[in-house]
RNA sequence: UGGGGAGUAGCCAAGUGGUAAGGCAGCGGUCUUUGGAACCGCCAUUCGGAGGUUCGAGUCCUCCCUCCCCAGCCA
């Protein structure tokens, strides 16, 4: 279960050319003509769960190893737990796999190969390489030993082949309840690497599978199957995590005693991030507790998660190409991410005007009939998006942390008695303050410069700020969430004895705003779709979203070094 | 106290005996009709520590320290 998160990688289609050891490893590979220069590789979930980020640096490597090198990539579930895995998460990772922008070559699934898996098995017995045990679940770990002690054989261990024979078939056929027998490997109980001390094989499971239904009882564990996977796809590269290092000796016994085709096994490092979990087991947790709307929720590490957030399959991928590959544990700040996501956002995004805390303001000497269409560009950064019309007229929506009635120093948007531009619109200049009755500012009179329209002054004169704004009579209204880190730690998994990562969960994740106010361009906007909202951010249209009401995610804020600037003068 | 891995800047990371790349973050500046973007500059006399080999060591040798993984009929 925790492992999915383990089978990951890095590297990208586009990080082609990045140095990492696995990438060398396959360079000198390919140039000894090893495998007739053939690489194969495959990305192999268990489907117990949906990708996270985590999964997506396995992927790119997967993928982009093989793409580089000419080879192959398959997608495999390692679905050899019926107890966990479900068809609902197949379908999720193959649409999360394309989605990041990846084709397999061949799909596949670890119950493919339980046949051959069986009958592998009866060659080891033959073989006196494996022997029905009878001990527990309990009794077999008492009989393993500890990290500085060896185990001691169980008293099974030295059966005829004839009496396993009977027994694993007898297994297979259902005469024997769960947890009451196993088949294990004969290999060293005195082994340093548990791993190797007769690790079972197989495990008697009478639970429907999602793909073979109630045809096996009999099921076989990761170690057993995995490797064999691997041999039987011909994958020359099985890439893997850290926590598999010691596991590789008994991956290579099993292809060396069946004498099949030898794989090899490689581990890197696994993605960590700050204030972020990526373990299923507790992504899991949020998701039935309720802590968050589901898998998908936006503030989910998961593929699907950021997919709705509004991330770019580009973004993700850029990270993985970015934080490379090596075997050191290590975590990557969220920074490194989100640099990731508002680069790409920044080129793309159509840009577009949106309040999103309104305030109200009237242009006292603007023509009360009136309405000019002004030119806005709709994304400095690419001329091909052209331009469109926003709407001018003489009650506007601006924002209300653009406006301070006591304006700090450097503070230089709106105040009395001072002129800003509205973007593509006027400078105006406030003359007046109105205040409800427990003195909130509800709103501003201004007047406006009718020379400055577009934005320019023909005197040359400059303002020291330009704020966004929307036509009240032609506003749309719109709902935003606004998303925080789903925890307060940089490490969640830190915690006080007897709590448990919940306790870090941010209270304040989630901000909904019912109140806002958009630009008329964005009435049909449809969800996925992705905007810059001028000087606020990048935010995407949710699939919550319906023509009467349109529902904006904020994927993430632009930088902001005014922010910056007021927290400093706060300490 | 067994075995398997790993230590280069706040974070990630190149480096494979010839004098410490790059990115993120941070700091300063230029420019700007987004306090955005872009651009310029600064940011490791030193590579976990101590010895040693060498003309020369992050790279080789010795010892030490720290961190991670393994005692599921999970993956």
């Amino acid at each position: 279960m925790n492992s999915l998160e383990s089978d990951s990688g890095a590297s990208s289609v586009e990080s082609g050319g990045r140095s990492n050891f696995i990438r060398d490893i396959i360079i000198e590979d390919v140039k000894s003509g090893k495998h007739g220069g053939r690489v194969q590789t495959r990305f192999p979930p268990e489907p117990n769960g949906y990708l996270h980020i985590g999964h997506a640096k396995s992927i790119c490597l997967n993928f982009g190893l093989a793409a580089e090198f000419g080879g192959r990539c398959n997608l495999r579930f390692d679905d050899t737990n019926p107890s966990k895995e479900e068809t609902e998460y197949v379908d999720s990772i193959m649409e999360d796999v394309r989605w990041l922008g990846f084709q397999w070559d061949g799909l596949f699934y670890a119950s493919d190969y339980f046949s051959q898996l069986y009958e592998w098995a009866v060659q080891l017995i033959k073989a006196g390489k494996a022997y029905v045990c009878d001990l527990s679940a309990d009794e077999i770990r008492q009989y393993r030993g500890t990290l500085t002690e060896p185990g001691r054989d169980s008293p099974y261990r030295e059966r005829s082949i004839e009496e396993n024979l009977d027994l694993f078939e007898r297994m297979k056929k259902g005469e024997f309840p769960d947890g009451s027998r196993t088949l294990r490997a004969k290999i060293d109980m005195s082994s340093p690497n548990l791993n190797l001390r007769d690790p079972v094989m197989y495990r008697i499971l009478h639970l429907d599978h999602h793909r073979t239904g109630s045809e096996w009882c009999i099921y076989p564990m990761y170690d057993y199957a995995h490797g064999q996977s691997d041999s039987i796809e011909r994958v020359t590269h099985s890439i893997c995590t850290l926590e598999f290092e010691n596991n590789r000796p008994l991956y290579n016994w099993f292809i060396e005693q069946l004498g099949i085709f030898p794989s090899r096994q490689f581990e890197f490092d696994r993605l960590n991030l700050t204030y972020t979990l990526l373990s299923k087991r507790k992504l899991l947790t949020l998701v039935q507790q309720g802590h968050v709307a589901g898998w998908d929720d936006p503030r989910m590490p998961t593929l699907s998660g950021m997919r709705r957030r509004g991330y770019t399959p580009e973004a993700i991928r850029n990270l993985c190409a970015n934080i490379s590959v090596s075997k050191t544990n290590n975590t990557v700040q969220l920074s490194l991410l989100e640099h990731c996501v508002r680069e790409d956002l920044n080129r793309r995004a159509p840009r577009v005007m949106a309040v999103l805390k309104p305030l109200r303001v009237r242009i006292d000497n603007y023509p009360d009939d009136l309405v000019e269409e002004m030119d806005a560009v709709n994304n400095p950064e690419d001329e091909s998006a052209g331009t469109r019309q926003v709407p001018f007229s003489k009650f506007l929506y601006i924002e209300q942390d653009d406006f301070r009635e006591d304006p700090p120093r450097q503070f230089f948007r709106l105040a009395p008695g001072r002129e800003v531009r509205l973007r593509y619109g006027y400078f105006i200049t406030c003359t007046d303050v109105v205040k409800d009755d427990d003195g909130n500012v509800v709103e501003l009179h201004c007047t406006y410069d009718p020379q400055t329209r577009g934005g320019n002054a023909p005197d040359g004169r400059k303002v020291k700020s330009t704020i966004h704004w929307v036509s009240a009579a032609h506003a749309v209204d719109a709902e935003v969430r606004l998303y925080d880190n789903l925890f307060t730690k940089e490490n969640p998994g830190e915690v006080e004895e007897g709590e448990d990562f919940t306790a870090n969960l941010n209270p304040n994740s989630l901000e909904v705003l019912t109140e806002c106010k958009v630009e008329p361009s964005l009435r049909d906007a449809a969800a996925g779709a992705r905007y810059q909202f001028e000087r606020l951010g990048y935010f995407s249209v949710d699939s919550d979203s319906y023509s009467e009401k349109l529902i904006f995610n904020r994927t993430i804020s632009l930088r902001d070094t005014w922010s910056k600037i007021e927290q400093r003068a706060k300490k």
